[in-house]
DNA sequence: TATCAAATACCCACCAGTACGTATTTTTTT
DNA sequence: AAAAAAATACGTACTGGTGGGTATTTGATA
């Protein structure tokens, strides 16, 4: 619609997704890719030089992960809008990255062309973008996080989960908190109790379930 | 070299690296890509009417995966060479992958042009290629498998492993093997004192370690 | 056939953890 | 200031698993 192009920079530690995008968005006259990398951090010095609309970027790379680029984009280069791509967009990832980063847009690497640009042309004119696949995602973490808030354990018991997983003995946990036996032994009764869990391995695998651990 | 061109199909359920794919490809009068789908079942169908020469496939794919897809494929149709292409490339996954099918060669998807088009020639004319990295991981697998073969856990003891992380008791591990509880509790004791755990999570963290549930 | 590993089985003693109570102090919320 | 929630603590009885043994049967291997 616009005169001026809109400029995007890709970021993605594999070639062939780079190659893709870019054959994708091939014979798009609306959109132009001036920069393109595989390498998060030289993407940073390239934004410094190189005045760009959109970025692009994988959420999971090698040294510097795409959230973490994204922090830093939008930090420094307030105007450049990010699109995030994902293979697989874990419900509970994506809620962070929207949480402490204001990206525009999140979308799967299974997106098919009119999707793409549909997404890009929303952020451009200020929108935001985030597929199907990844709302749903966010919800069902969401839920999962509702869900453990009500069943309501306590930062003590919390924290005393943490060290039975560590393969503490009550004694052991009494020590190092410096309480009694006792206590502990209540709290753990109190934990079995909130996490419907009867055995340690049961408990163990709640806490993996919900992110404790 | 040929006069003929290579034929390639190329799966993968991400649409983005098909393309990719078949933007490094381009320009390069040897190969031509046949056929293309981002669903894995749909291929099998489209080898037996279209002749192709290397297939390119993805291994983590939703529905049917990339392993079976390559075994079928070597079943069904001998003369066609397989090419595996994966996001990270786990050394006992591809190890295992090596064993049961007989692919041509392994790469990863952060793979450049030129290597690509190397591992394409080598297949093509009868060769085998695994990229750097993933003989780095099947070497590494390798030595990890050794290592739970030196700790010699017997296939009985693994599978009482299974149904102790399954938070059955010493009881129910009996009945539901038809042996005497002394029996399991003797087992218990060799493979904690095999896998040098003391207690039920420092074992099921031991087993999740070696990949056995 | 002799030998070895694996699977089977039992005994005894011990204790860590569990179940089921009750109760006090501290902190937070109302 | 009152009420509620969280953290603290103890008692008693029980049991499932642990650690220490030893021993037999079976199937594979040399």
């Amino acid at each position: 619609m616009n005169k001026t192009k809109i400029r995007l920079a890709i970021v993605d530690d594999h070639r062939i997704v780079i190659d893709g995008l870019k054959s994708l968005l091939h014979g798009h006259e609306s959109f132009q890719v001036v920069v393109e990398t595989d390498k998060p951090v030289e993407m940073l010095q390239h934004l410094r030089t190189t005045p760009v609309d959109i970025l692009l970027t994988d959420i999971m790379m090698p040294v510097m992960n795409g959230a973490e680029l994204a922090r830093k984009t939008r930090q420094l280069y307030p105007q450049v809008k990010v699109l995030a791509l994902s293979m697989s967009g874990q419900g509970n990832q994506v809620n962070q990255l929207v949480e402490d980063t204001e990206i525009s847009g999140y979308v799967l690497k299974n997106i098919g062309k009119a999707e793409l640009i549909r997404a890009l042309e929303k952020i451009a004119s200020g929108g935001v973008y985030f597929s199907e696949e990844v709302i749903r995602e966010m919800q069902k973490a969401k839920s999962g996080q509702k869900e453990i808030e009500e069943i309501n354990l306590t930062a003590r018991e919390i924290e005393i989960i943490r060290l039975i997983e560590k393969e503490k003995s009550n004694k052991e946990i009494a020590e190092s908190l410096f309480i009694s036996e006792r206590t502990v032994e209540t709290h753990r009764k109190n934990i079995f109790r909130k996490t419907k869990t009867a055995s340690l391995i049961g408990l163990v695998k709640f806490a993996y379930e919900h992110g404790l651990i």
